[in-house]
DNA sequence: TCTGGGGTCCTAGGACCC
DNA sequence: TCTGGGGTCCTAGGACCC
């Protein structure tokens, strides 16, 4: 057997943790730059509010409604959830975090129907196993999780909908025979199955398909035929009950990105070198996390799609290291040599990114047989180590290294200078105090986060007062 | 004015090998 | 005039997921 927990609108339960007040209430949070709704309360569904509406047609569409906004706090959303894992990790045999705000549970074979033989789960069975989870992570965290169980997953995913959508399940929908199943499939509608996207909902229903029971229904050798592909056979195994869907481990990335639209656009090659030196540097930092060398680095930038009545421009390169490699100064450099190839001058840029490929285990790395001096990986190692013990510590971004900071030349650095002239820092402690902050300060000016909520749980700084 | 940021897997087709 | 039968690797594009 399976199960899913899948924390209830993710990013506004994590609000309301703190906000406890805006519980009932519309609520929804956007993407970076405040740009589209990501994350909507079950009010503001309710309200009509699409998800992936942008904020500003969200405002005109709703002037007079009492919606909270908020940016989005991933620093917030990560620390919560990973407090759901943890509870999680406790409670089931055995689990894989799916995404930020899924993760599967597996419970072994040789249970007996109905029943978890596991004896670290003291409870009479799975349904009531998935309600104490409930109560557990909602009393400890503040999160409200849906549970589905089934005997394959996507039958799980199934069946945490039925969880989510109706209230006498208890937020726990188990799923554990042959009429519970084929009652579920019917009223379950194609496009909603995991694993069936737009296009291929589309193409089902043109031929009568309508419910997740409709496809069951059709017979393998059909399915293959009809769509020549082997991951959507695999969906109609499970739905019919036919475990197909192998168990992730938690696998290292093949490949990793960091991108940002910007709020507003860049013309200058300074302030847009600047940004890619960042999204690299994160890179970096995100294949040491997970012990991996990259042996490719790529990036693409490109004008404001929206904007028609300006050129456009997007373009996309790459570039080899001859040592896969996870050195921050390496791939910084590597990086700023392919935007120095694709930047024209004269366009509006209004998105970069860094992609790092060829991802492979930092341990054996092939050498390059003729290097002139490999002393110098070792010292970059090092270097390495250093700084990511040091902002692990001290907070991220403690060291930066210089092509991350803006200079007097690039917008960024004249609009920092132009608010400190402006007495943004009043006080000379307040002085002393930002200063360290600078670059921080910069970037939060670079990208729009203009309804961000505190991090009461991660920052000394942010710590709730009562007062 | 303002429109997100990540990932995975599969397949067809071309280049190349013997 | 007639022109085989097997492979591998890589890439682009399309589908899906959160």
């Amino acid at each position: 057997m399976y199960g899913i927990v899948d924390c209830d609108n993710c990013y506004v339960s994590c609000e309301r943790v703190f906000r406890p007040d805006l519980e009932g209430k519309p609520v929804v949070v956007l993407s970076n730059n405040d740009g589209c709704v990501v994350a909507r309360s079950n009010e503001a569904k309710a309200l009509g509010i699409k998800a992936g509406m942008p904020y500003f047609q969200l405002k005109q569409q709703y002037p007079n409604q009492d919606i909270a906004v908020f940016s989005s706090n991933y620093e917030l959303y990560g620390e919560l959830t990973d407090r759901v894992v943890s509870i999680i990790r406790k409670e089931a045999p055995a689990y894989f975090r799916y995404s930020i705000d899924e993760c599967f549970v597996y419970f072994p074979k040789e249970r007996k129907e109905n029943n978890v033989q596991c004896s670290m789960l003291n409870v009479q069975s799975l349904k009531e196993w998935g309600e104490n989870l409930h109560k557990k992570i909602k009393q400890w965290v503040g999160m409200p999780v849906s549970i589905g169980l089934g005997p394959t997953k996507t039958l799980a995913k199934m069946a945490s909908h039925f969880a989510k959508k109706y209230k006498g399940y208890r937020h726990c929908c188990l799923i554990d025979t042959d009429e519970k199943r084929i009652k579920a499939l019917k009223l379950y509608p194609i496009e909603e199955v995991w694993g069936i996207g737009r296009r291929y909902a589309a193409k089902l229903q043109a031929m009568g398909i309508k419910t997740a029971y409709d496809f069951a229904q059709m017979h393998g050798t059909w399915v293959r035929a009809t769509f020549n592909n082997i991951v959507i056979y695999r969906t109609w195994q499970e739905l019919n009950g036919i475990d197909c869907i192998p168990n992730e481990e938690m696998a290292k990335k093949k490949s990793i990105c960091t991108s940002r639209s910007f709020n507003g656009m860049i013309t200058d090659f300074e302030t847009l070198r600047t940004h890619v030196s960042n999204y690299a540097v994160r890179c970096a930092e995100k294949l040491r996390a997970q012990n991996t060398v990259a042996g490719i680095v790529g990036v693409f930038v490109n004008t404001n799609p929206f904007r028609e009545d300006l050129p456009q421009y997007w373009n996309f390169q790459e570039a080899r290291f001859i040592v896969p490699t996870n050195s921050t100064i390496e791939i910084v450099k590597a990086a700023t040599e392919v935007l120095q190839h694709i930047f024209v001058k004269g366009y509006h840029y209004k998105k970069a990114g860094v992609i790092v490929m060829g991802v492979v285990p930092d341990s054996p790395v092939q050498q390059d047989l003729f290097a002139s001096n490999p002393e110098q990986t070792k010292k970059l190692k090092r270097l390495d180590e250093a700084i990511d013990r040091i902002n692990k510590i001290n907070g991220t971004e403690t060291i930066v290294l210089g092509s991350q900071q803006y200079t007097k030349n690039n917008e960024m650095g004249k609009a920092a200078i132009k608010r400190e002239e402006n007495g943004a820092c009043s006080s000379s402690s307040e002085r002393k105090q930002a200063r360290p902050k600078v670059k921080a300060d910069v970037f939060a000016n670079a990208i729009k986060h203009e309804h961000r909520s505190k991090n009461p749980t991660t920052r000394w700084s942010d710590i709730i007062e009562l007062k």
